[in-house]
DNA sequence: TGTTGTATAGTTATCATACAAATCATGATA
DNA sequence: TATCATGATTTGTATGATAACTATACAACA
């Protein structure tokens, strides 16, 4: 068994967010001085500021110099920063892909099969956002995780919701990164939406089959775009 | 044009990391200590400390005391949240059983096709594992769980092992509790042995579809059986 | 030869204190 | 009321000291 050996600087960071959590703070409260918090734990200062480092780069709260501490609205999708993402190679982007596969194709037959009229209406919606976006020439990767996510939300399943969206947004997080090396993905941009349209329409019309295989296919063009791409900058 | 006035412990982070790219670290290596880096960028140890601290906090290295920071290895599968669900309600460990399901059987036809000698060997040994608990007339739900675990394993995709193992320590956990009010499940433990063999069989013979079958079948009798216990609970 | 104990230097973790810089709050003044 | 000055508060950085830990080398021992 091995001892465990903590430091202290992540106990207190773990701290805060509990604090957080339980004083039920919103976004724009503001967190007690670093003063205060060192007292509150028998610390110092150093090992507060250091968690407070990392809650920041987290996106949880920011901190102003004189102005102190507050939270910060957290969608849970910047976590933690895109930066350590130059370090993963192409390899587990394609791992994670054909996990969504499997779990995906899933839920969008279960979300044909399952889904009631508010889903189904739920995931138009997050479809007319994707295609705003694209008006809008934005490239639209939130839109793009929300669109997937309310498909398996239509499953009715939390754990497999949960599951989905616990790899969407890692790869959004992943291909954020790669994307900004090479933008010349857009003139797929039309293709993909019309892949999510052809998804939607089998949930729509309760074709748990068809669902499926669209999304399959969706996702394996994913894989193969993303291939492109990564021989492209490698090749740059 | 406002001044950008950034945190100089935040440049230190960014200074950091393209040390790192430029002089091509291997995960392993080891940084300069806090001093040198300190005197490299003409700061004090402050900032340098609580840019290691988010340096750490995103898995781009490690550092220990009194043994300096090393680069680490960075995979995504790091990055996955671990689900924390404190349930017991019936309906999600169906729910659970369902999501395992969908990934399991893919996990189980992946360990066929690609699964090395090795892989499938370790699988054999968890079987024997499972044998030797019933033998001492143990139920081994660890035993189980490695079994499963392992096959997930021998897919060789990194991501997948991860989800898998989140689901069934989840499922451990559940089933653990709902176990301990009727036991009456023991003489089913001959059924499951056997419907392990055969998953081992066809993962050993490299039959995906079969496996994937075989893994189906399994996992849908561990649905019937949970739901039978469960009634069985609530009328007693 | 190989293992175990010990000494030593190097390194990180934390503490305490001080000061600089930005922000905030208060009240005076126009 | 609105604006501005000013002092208090708070974060950012610097510095030095101490404790705890690691790694290494070397001696002692079996």
């Amino acid at each position: 068994m091995k001892i465990e050996r903590k430091k202290v600087s992540m106990q207190v960071f773990d701290r805060i967010k509990e604090y957080i959590h339980e004083e039920k703070m919103k976004p724009g409260d503001r967190l007690p001085t670093e003063k205060q918090l060192s007292e509150m734990f028998g610390v110092s200062r150093t090992p507060v500021r250091e968690a407070l480092s990392v809650l920041e780069a987290s996106g949880l709260t920011v901190s102003k110099q004189g102005g102190g501490s507050i939270v910060q609205e957290t969608s849970l999708t910047n976590l933690i920063e895109e930066t350590q993402f130059e370090f993963v190679d192409s390899k587990e982007v394609l791992n994670l892909l054909e996990t969504r596969i499997i779990l995906e194709t899933e839920a969008a037959r279960l979300a044909a099969e399952r889904g009631t009229p508010d889903d189904k209406s739920q995931i138009k919606r997050n479809l007319e956002e994707i295609r705003k976006a694209q008006d809008d020439n934005r490239v639209g990767y939130k839109e793009d995780i929300a669109f997937h996510n309310a498909i398996a939300k239509a499953s009715q399943n939390p754990i497999l919701v949960h599951s989905v969206e616990n790899l969407t947004t890692l790869y959004e997080k992943a291909i954020r990164f790669s994307l900004k090396k090479n933008m010349g993905v857009s003139e797929k941009r039309a293709q993909v939406l019309s892949e999510h349209e052809r998804i939607y329409t089998a949930i729509r019309m309760g074709n748990g089959d068809q669902a499926k295989d669209e999304m399959d296919q969706h996702l394996r063009n994913a894989c193969k775009k993303f291939k492109h791409s990564f021989d492209q900058a490698l090749n740059s």
